[in-house]
DNA sequence: GCGATATAACCTTTCGGTAATTTACCGCTT
DNA sequence: AAGCGGTAAATTACCGAAAGGTTATATCGC
């Protein structure tokens, strides 16, 4: 056995039952299923390691496959990348979006960032890692990858935007440097609170939107 | 020329003039002086990269030696990424620690984040990527190295502590894991502030101390 | 010449990526 | 019902480049 291919399935379902709705003449599992845990793995492993140490093998290893799969389903390891990219600010987006038009009452202004915390909570309770995949600083300062990441932070900062420019507004100050700086300390907000999330995994998600609730009365009052 | 090896100095200061100030029975450049040129290079690899991404022949070019040298001053790649962290750890908790003590008037509590944020900007003026040598998430989980980043960046949080707990045990909180998560926001924030002013290198210190007094203002009184 | 500074050239491992081959399911024909 | 070929799914075994690390050698000032 190849070392970097890594071996058996240490987390795949299906060792001996077979398939069930695949298409005409197929074994294995089905393109879409596959492309699902494939993606599901990577968010992981790039989350957790970040595009650089995360390895193809190890990706692999996670589903319970070997690498040509990866390179059937995506074309490289920044195909890869760029896919995750995509599903995970798709998925933070719309816990955004959901949660600024908000259910019953769209939320007032002072209770938005709350609703916003809790959203994104909901959408990546079982995905914590993925967040930071939008925000891996070690991207090569060149390379498409960096370019798309900042094109996908740019998309969920615009829904921010408003926010924060009129906070500061309504203190006369209407600096658009001021306005960019405090969006930049907004998303670093979240990604501080989703960090410390990962290292007490024990805490559900109403544990952590009432912490954000009483942290959040408590600056803001200070 | 081995391409690992990257050519003649790019960046170093002494092609045709001679040494000064060395020990007996030297040529180049002394010991110590080496030792800051690469850790001032290291810091910035590092700080820019992550230490995965980071390559020990950048680092050398960036000084304008071979790889060699590196190895003769620390002792691996690990080793001189454990000399940076030793480094700006020191250097953080010097500035914070004069912050807080603060020249003529301890400033009080409400002001003491802005006397502590200006105190780092100023610290790391020159230096801004090397803060991201404390936050690499990249670290390898079980490594000596991610350990050794928390130690360091523990005994900056126990800086911070004081001033968390009082702010939160002022509106009745005691919950010690409140406390926690408050510490990380504001090391988080610290960190989402230095990556904007990276993005904007033509703004002073001082600039970016006036814009935080702005920021906090608009925050505490939402 | 002696010792400190420095380098060229090399070794080894890891990892992204690929070509050739195999396995298993399906439907169609006999 | 038995077999057969087609096709999707998957694996084994390999390549080449990049990077961490080392050895043996060269240079320069005292």
């Amino acid at each position: 056995m190849d070392s970097t291919s890594t071996g058996t399935a240490p987390n795949a379902s299906p060792p001996p039952g077979r398939r069930r709705g695949g298409a005409a003449g197929t074994k294995g599992v089905p393109r879409a299923e596959r492309e699902e845990q494939i993606l599901a793995a990577a968010l992981e492993e790039f989350g957790r390691h970040g595009h650089a140490s995360a390895s193809m093998a190890a990706i692999a290893g996670r589903v319970g496959v070997t690498k040509p799969m990866l390179y059937a389903y995506f074309d490289s390891k920044d195909g890869l990348y760029l896919a995750c990219l995509e599903h995970i600010a798709t998925r933070v987006i719309a816990a955004i979006d959901e949660a600024m038009a908000g259910g019953p009452a769209a939320p007032a202004g002072e209770q938005l960032p709350h609703a916003v915390l809790t959203g994104l909570f909901t959408a990546l309770e079982d995905r914590r890692h993925a967040w930071f995949v939008l925000y891996d600083r070690t991207l090569a300062p060149g390379s498409e990858l960096r370019l798309a990441a900042q094109r996908h932070r740019g998309a969920i900062d615009g829904l921010a935007a408003s926010g924060t420019a009129a906070l500061l507004s309504g203190h006369g100050n209407e600096d658009p440097l001021d306005a960019d700086a405090l969006k930049h300390v907004w998303t670093g907000t979240v990604s501080s609170l989703m960090g410390w999330w990962i290292a007490h995994p024990e805490l559900s998600t109403e544990d952590m939107s009432a912490r954000c609730a009483r942290l959040l009365t408590a600056i803001r009052t200070a």
